[in-house]
DNA sequence: TCCTTCACG
DNA sequence: ACGTACGTGAAGGAA
């Protein structure tokens, strides 16, 4: 027999459990989601992998062995949930109709049965996938023992083979016991050692190997607690050993001849009793794709022929081909890669299974793109989920695909989820199981209704959609950094916390962890009793503030802020930076175009919306951002962009004067609020007012100003209130704003984008004042966002009209940076500073600086 | 996983 | 009488 499936029975019934929390239920009203969700994983499995033989493991109820072994360790296991405990029975009785064998084996639980399956199998040389949602099962990844990790919710999964594990931990699967020995598991009841959390245990088994490798090392390598850990608790560690370490001689019977699928079909009739008919016909068309004698379905139930839509299962990449060659283009066509690749027309529903088979069958997810490359480019409309990740050249799509993931976010950026799986359950919209394209079509539909209704049309059709492309370009671009400036600046910057370290651990008198926030509280305000100055929930606060007010006073205080700028240099932006770097030393970001409440984007992985820049040695890392040989850097960004925005809506007289003089705006502030000519500001008047200008975009209250500029409430207050009266254009639109948005439930862009605020509606004070600064801020912070999205737009579509090499590759909310050629730069800038500039007409001027250097730092 | 801290606009 | 600026992402600790 070839290859062989093992069920993590219990690990999957939650799993499933938890993943479904969508109600269903039997026509007796039974719950049902739990079973579902496990049939929904059970069948992918016949799909994807088209195993020979299968068989569920479970845990007996019973006591196990090793926990009667190491009492006082047992584990306090919380009861199952009542609907659960009710569909339990149920998924037993289901696999037993299917002749499905179930393992148990008393006194062991399922990994134990897991774990001595895969032995065996190891031994037969056998081919086994263990499904499973125990990360713990890592450690029986081998030869012939694959893993199918259900990540999270039911389709989310990750197949980890040993070099699966040896790429993310950089360690051997067994040596996972080791790793776990040290870090414990609280919900395994594995004490491990205090203190010691994943980071340190890899660390430590990375350098010595294993548990007794670190034990025998620790008392000459390592140093301070950690070392007395080591020391001191190593019959700790030993016995988290042998609790972490899964049995693999368990007493299991396991014939595995028993295994073969043939009885599988018999689960039908049992299914349609519970009213999960979409299941019952899943299982029956998979058995027969399976195999090909199977038993004719039983009888049990006399069947209504079936109502849903037809799918057809192709199994390889020629078929794909061949299919795709016989589909007519057509107005639309839908697309979905997820766990399986489909695709939908009017009359078509298809889906391929993806990738991941273990005996490398199953087709890569940009082969079944290719195959259908043709029926894409050659149709009207290509529906389908995030655009920007598809793993194909994007370009034909250009003008006519639609992105349910972006229209959902141009109708409410706000929802948990932008999941292809999670929209269409909130839309209601079934069979996203049984061909996902099609039910992204429908979606679509809706969609596109909805966007008509709520006026968001424009934003997703010549904002969002456009953009997407955009974006694509600029993640693949990437943005060059010098490796070698990386390096040193850390070195430097090692040697200064190294030196910050000592003064600090003399002055404290002793050694503690200065990045634990909790040590550090207890070290200054108790042992040092220096005056605390706030609380957090926690504890006493030690954030950046509280530690500059008791600088003068406390030395200590400005070393731990010292270090603190140091070790967040180092952590955040050297070593990371310098290990995401692609083969050409490029760093290549990813934006999130659905990420933010307000319309601007976020950056991850590296984020480089946030590189230093505001202090001298923050900088520094800006100068290892560099262009590539032969190119230069153009920088431009949009000045007071926020304020210009707020001078136009508000239709404020004297702020709109302001800008069309191209006054300094913080300095005309000051001079209207303390009734002086503007030359007569001083610098210190000036930057109180430029804090009242940030916190009116903020959404303005006296406190957060006092606190801000350091004067008392009232002070604050007074200030206020004179720069409405200076501006009351200003003021009418704060007040009109969030009067407007409690009416209609949401914020609206010049450019109609919405933001939902049901904190208005609250009868909590402080959501409520939350909802009315965002009803303030949300329109001015996302009319800068959209007016800089349309700006990449045209800067994006002219350098490629004109032909250009030179590259957007980066944006930073009011910042655009590009990569041009030495003798593209001067026109490219100019173009720059035209399309930022003339991007939207509004009552003030839009004005962008630009500016141009080797690397990012010189650019200023 | 949550919290705290801190980098940016 | 309430307890506060708006929008993000990443690292590291504690649990």
């Amino acid at each position: 027999m070839g290859k062989l499936v093992l069920l993590d029975g219990y690990s999957l019934i939650y799993r499933a459990y938890h993943a479904l929390q969508t109600p269903m239920s039997a026509p007796d009203g039974t719950p049902t989601n739990a079973i579902h969700g496990f049939m929904m994983m059970l069948l992918k499995v016949l799909s994807d992998e088209r195993p020979d033989g299968l068989a569920v493991a479970f845990d007996t109820h019973a006591p196990t062995f090793r926990k009667e072994l190491f009492d006082g360790y047992k584990a306090t296991r919380k009861p199952m949930p009542d609907d659960l405990r009710a569909q339990d029975p149920i998924i037993h009785e289901l696999i037993e109709n299917m002749e499905i064998p179930i393992l148990e084996c008393p006194g062991y639980e399922a990994d134990d049965i897991l774990g001595t399956v895969s032995r065996r199998c190891e031994d037969e040389g056998r081919e086994l996938l263990l499904v499973t949602g125990d990360r713990d099962s890592f450690q029986l990844a081998g030869e012939h023992t694959t893993i199918l990790y259900t990540r999270k919710g039911i389709s989310e999964t990750q197949l980890v083979t040993p070099g699966y594990v040896r790429e993310t931990y950089g360690l051997e699967p067994e040596q996972l016991i080791d790793v776990k020995a040290l870090m414990g598991d609280t919900s395994d009841n594995i004490p491990g050692l205090p203190g010691v959390g994943e980071k340190t245990a890899l660390r430590l088994i990375r350098d010595y190997g294993s548990l007794e490798g670190t034990l025998a090392a620790a008392d000459s390598r390592e140093k301070g607690k950690l070392r007395e850990k080591l020391i001191n608790c190593a019959d700790q560690a030993r016995m988290s050993y042998r609790l972490a370490r899964i049995v693999r001689d368990a007493p299991v019977e396991a014939n595995f001849d028993d295994w073969k699928l043939g009885r599988l079909i018999r689960g039908v009739p049992r299914l349609k009793e519970l009213g999960m008919n979409m299941a019952a016909k899943r299982l029956y068309d998979a058995v027969r794709a399976l195999i090909p004698g199977a038993e004719p379905e039983p009888p049990a139930s006399a069947r209504k022929p079936d109502a849903g839509v037809k799918v057809e299962e192709i199994e390889n990449l020629d078929a794909l081909r061949a299919r795709c060659r016989e589909i007519p283009a057509a107005d639309w066509i839908a697309v979905h890669l997820g766990g399986e690749f489909s695709l939908a027309t009017r009359d078509v529903n298809l889906r391929v299974p993806l990738g991941g088979d273990l005996l490398r069958m199953g087709i890569e997810p940009d082969e079944a793109l290719s195959a259908a490359a043709e029926l894409l480019t050659n149709c009207g409309r290509v529906e389908l989920w995030n655009v920007k990740a598809l793993p194909m050249d994007i370009e034909p799509l250009r003008g006519r695909a639609f992105d349910v993931m972006l229209a959902a976010y141009a109708l409410n950026p706000q929802r948990h989820s932008f999941e292809a799986a999670s929209l269409c359950a909130d839309e209601k919209i079934p069979g996203f199981e049984q061909c996902p394209a099609r039910a992204l079509h429908l979606l679509a539909e809706r969609q596109r209704g909805q966007m008509e209704e709520q006026q968001v049309e424009n934003i997703f059709d010549e904002l969002e959609m456009p953009l997407a492309f955009v974006l694509r370009g600029m993640e693949r671009e990437g943005f060059q950094v010098d490796a070698e400036a990386l390096r040193l600046l850390g070195v430097r910057f090692d040697s200064e916390i190294a030196r910050i370290t000592q003064e600090i651990y003399e002055e404290a008198g002793e050694r503690f962890n200065l990045n634990s926030p909790r040590q550090l509280a207890d070290v200054l305000f108790e042992r040092m009793k220096i005056p605390a100055q706030k609380k957090n929930h926690r504890g006493y606060s030690t954030d950046a503030e509280v530690l500059e007010g008791l600088a003068d006073r406390y030395p200590i205080c400005g070393k731990i802020l010292e270090y603190r700028k140091y070790q967040k240099l180092r952590s955040t932006y050297i070593d990371p930076l310098i290990e995401m770097r692609d083969e050409n030393s490029r760093v290549h970001t990813r934006f999130d175009q659905v990420a933010t409440a307000t319309g601007r984007l976020s950056s991850n992985e590296p984020n480089l919306q946030n590189i230093p820049v505001r202090t001298e040695i923050g900088r520094e890392i800006r100068g290892a951002f560099v262009a590539k040989p032969g190119c230069v850097l153009l920088d431009a960004d949009y000045s007071q962009i926020e304020l210009r925005v707020l001078a136009h809506v508000s239709g404020d007289a004297t702020m709109t004067a302001a800008f069309n003089r191209d006054e300094d705006i913080h300095a005309r502030t000051a001079a209207e609020v303390y009734g002086v000519p503007i030359e007569g500001v001083s610098s210190h008047m000036r930057s109180a007012c430029k804090a009242v200008n940030f916190g009116i975009v903020y959404g303005i209250s006296d406190f957060a100003l006092a606190k801000n500029i350091g004067v008392n409430r009232h002070k604050a207050h007074d200030f206020i209130e004179r720069y409405f009266e200076r501006y009351p254009g200003v003021k009418a639109y704060m007040t009109n704003s969030v009067a407007e948005a409690k009416e209609r439930g949401f914020a609206l862009t010049l450019l109609g984008r919405r933001r939902y605020i049901p904190e208005l509606q609250s009868g909590n004070y402080n959501l409520r004042s939350f909802g009315e600064r965002c009803a303030m801020n949300s329109p001015i912070q996302g009319t800068a966002a959209d007016i800089i999205k349309l700006a990449m737009i045209r800067v994006d579509e002219e350098l490629r009209r004109r032909g250009m090499r030179t590259k957007l590759i980066l944006q930073v909310h009011d910042e655009l940076i590009l990569e041009a050629p030495e003798d593209e730069a001067a026109e490219a800038a100019a173009l720059l500073k035209d399309c930022m500039e003339g991007v939207m007409k509004l009552s003030v001027p839009l004005r962008a600086d630009v500016s141009r250097g080797r690397d990012w730092r010189a650019c200023k």
